[in-house]
RNA sequence: CAAGUUGACCGGGUGAUCGCGUGUUAUCGCGGGCUAUGGCUCCGAUAAUGCGAGGAAAGUCCGCGCUCCAGAGGGCACGGUGCUGGCUAACAGCCAGACGGGGCGACUCGGUGGAAUAGUGCAACAGAGAGGCGUAUUGCCCCGGUCCAGAUGGACCAGGGUGAGGGUGAAACGGUGCGGUAAGAGCGCACCGGCGCAGGUGGUGACACCGGCGGCCAGGCAAACCCCACCGGGAGCAAGACCAAGCAGGAACGAGGGGCGGCCCGUCCCAUUAAGUUCCGGGUAGGUUGCUAGAGGCGGCGCGUAAGUGUCGUUCCAGAUAGAUGAUCACCGCCUGCCGGGAUUUCGGUUCCGACAGGUACAGAACGCGGCUUACAGGUUGGCUUGAGUC
RNA sequence: GUGGCUGUGGUGCAGUGGUUAGCAUGCCUGACUGUGGAUCAGGAGGUCGAGGGUUCAAAUCCGUCCAGCCACC
């Protein structure tokens, strides 16, 4: 996950946590808002009574990696902010992918035009 | 071979496919800044190449470097350390030793200054008595009286002596023997143990050993107050420096205020031409730097019992900032259990091969370093001790 | 990064060296009542966060560790 494409600055997180449209699961919550950029921009959040550090460390590395390999089929110009709960601290990697796709479903970020659901 | 003890070290590997951060070099950008129009610099992209978590990175229990507080001085208070000598930048660390406890032993554990020579305090319950020369319950002994028996004895009462026996307690003022006595007692003597005094020998020292003298009454708790010796100024990389952006001031009090933050002294700065304090209101939440070459790692040699230290050579080894150092898959390794087979056997086991199942830890740099403490699947290896057997 | 507080029956707290760790509430049993509540009587329930040390003796004193909470920049 390239720079450009991370949130970065304090007060990105504070406008998606006031105005962003959010959407829930039982692991993880997605919190998204229109950036007005031509890229999407995204944030990690695992807080800190999920763990130690490494275990933080671990579920943010993967989030993050599904996330960049679903990066290229989602449409374009949003902040979005990915947030842990407890439940991820003991989810599977494809588990993780297939919450993570319905959110974003859910979220109607996903490209009609994409080449298709990895999945298949 | 078994049991034990003590150090040193490692703590997954390979491959495939996708990725991330950073250094260097090169190229590029209708990109920003400066410009003497040659260029320089910042940012971004691409490519190549180098590097990219730990033994504890953890807990934050100590110590130091570094930075700021004008210079950082004295006293009190407060806090810390506490056998000796050494090492170190320093330490509550390490090394070597002393003393005391544990273990057959290798070895190990210890906050280990001061309790008659400063003083104060505490010791429940039990017990006769618990801290000063204090006590008399039972016991032992003596004298006197009464009664019984008449045998020199026994019982009771009053007085006195005693701290040896029993008993209480965590703790009761030395132990053994002889003398002594009405019974006893360091009351006296000898030896032993402890304490004190002065001395000798060895050791840098803690201390050890030796003989002498003294009187046997001075016990415990200072992780109780305290005394003694030594050490400590405060804050922390959100320290500190620079750049950019942004804003709006008003009211009241006011002769003193502030710098070392607990206090005082000393000293300095700013004020009385309005410093400062309080309240209301307003602005900012960015970037660069500090930032990693260091009490650095490895190796040789010299010195030292060692911790260490000197010198020579060699090497460069993370610098993120919503926070990189990874994700997924496959195969292998390692460990445990069970099953099958082989070898060996002192019939307890040991070991090799194969299959299956499960497991593969503790844990993530945030200025750096030295320690301590705590967590940890499993593995490698050196020394030493005790016991058994064989030659 | 720095400083501080707390941990004791189910719950909320007291106890800060000394006999068998108390109090309130809750719980159980019985009495009272037609029944319940209230009331009365009796009772159970504690590794004093864990593990070391000092002491004759530790919930209490001193280190270490664990958990939770607060404050400041």
């Amino acid at each position: 996950m390239q720079r450009q494409y991370r949130l970065r600055r304090r007060e990105d997180f504070a406008r998606l946590r006031k105005q962003g449209r959010v959407w829930r699961h039982r692991v993880l919550v997605v919190s998204v808002i229109p950036n007005g950029l031509a890229h999407n921009r995204y944030g990690f959040i695992t807080s800190k009574h999920l763990g130690k550090a490494v275990v933080r460390n671990r579920m943010r590395r993967r989030l993050r990696e599904v996330v960049r390999r679903l990066h290229p089929l989602l449409k374009p110009g949003y902040d979005l902010a990915f947030i842990a709960r407890q439940p991820l601290v003991d989810l599977s990697f494809p588990a993780l992918y297939d919450v993570v796709w319905s959110l974003l479903q859910q979220a109607n970020l996903i490209q009609p035009a994409s080449p298709g659901d990895l999945q298949s």
